[in-house]
DNA sequence: GTCCATGCAAAGATTTTGCAAGCGT
DNA sequence: ACGCTTGCAAAATCTTTGCATGGAC
């Protein structure tokens, strides 16, 4: 994919302006791949993407970065039920809350959208007097797709436990 | 508070038997601890909690412990919206679904009850064919108490990101 | 008696911190 | 020019693994 500093930069641009962020090459990079990303992406994953536009880029940079984006609303923090270990997963936050649904076979996500979820809103914040700011609803289970594929027995003995052997999105490479 | 093996580890007991778990001494008194907690309790409040009992417990049976628990759907673990660092919190499994409602700034947690969750359940089910076997949802930001204490600029200009000096829940003690 | 669970030591994975140098406004 | 940001190295935090011993069934 090629990059077009001026369109793409300046979509990045502005939310951070809004945001009183200081504008650094580093922080547009990452923001940019984030909104442009159509998975979500791990501190790991993201570092890497990053290292390809940029080599010298730190990965403390990218957690110090997420960090700030995440506080100031613009990215979501996701866990995936921690199905691949127990780092976070981060997306640009949409307009619409949505829920994550994650197969604990596959590992597959899948996005809802719907009514409960602006209800749940509206119920928390007139009876709680809250004032929400961030929402995560993830969901575990198995997809359709896995209920179909596996025995009954091996779904009732084995437990949630039991993964398919899928490759992993943990850190990549060494740890330098 | 007293320990009546008989009667407390017997409640115990048979939820774990249920699940084809082997007693041991170690799991029967994490559970317990667990079930009996009031608290969200993280993996180092547990151990410390359990170590009161058995002195010689070791953390590593702690974590094993909760992953089998967790795996076998007796007990739910929850983030909490990350607000006291990376460590999870853990609750016996209720039959309802509840919310947890986690002020960003003095870190107080509130349940949720309510109908909306049910039908998020109904409608991921029907609509994905999926098979919930975990749910989890957690709400952050400022609870009726801190909206009100708290000037609104500071609320506007410095973000989420301010946390109120709180008694940390992360590990105690020295790592030993 | 067999197999699983525990404890201990060590390592692994992820994230944070201190500090000097560099860059944005 | 000032102050925030970055990179680097090191540390901190939380969790897992290997292996020998001990306990459950």
């Amino acid at each position: 994919m090629e990059r077009n500093p001026s369109a793409l930069a300046s979509t990045v641009r502005s939310p951070l302006r809004k945001h009183g962020i200081r504008l650094t090459r580093q922080r547009e990079l990452l923001f940019e791949i984030i909104n442009n990303s159509h998975d979500h992406l791990n501190a790991d994953q993201l570092y890497e993407l990053a290292k390809k536009q940029d080599a010298k880029i730190n990965r403390v940079t990218v957690y110090r970065t997420l960090k700030l984006l995440k506080t100031e609303g613009l990215i979501d923090e996701l866990d995936l039920m921690h199905f691949d270990g127990e780092q976070h997963y981060y997306e640009t936050r949409l307009k619409q809350p949505h829920a994550h649904i994650v197969c604990l076979r596959c590992g597959s996500v899948q996005e809802f959208f719907g009514e409960p979820l602006q209800r749940l809103r509206e119920q928390i914040e007139s009876g709680f007097g809250f004032q929400i700011l961030v929402n995560r609803t993830e969901v575990g289970g198995y997809c359709a797709d896995c209920q179909n594929t596996l025995p009954s027995e091996e779904t009732l003995e084995a437990g949630p436990a039991r993964r398919k052997v899928i490759p992993s999105k943990r850190r990549s490479s060494p740890k330098k």
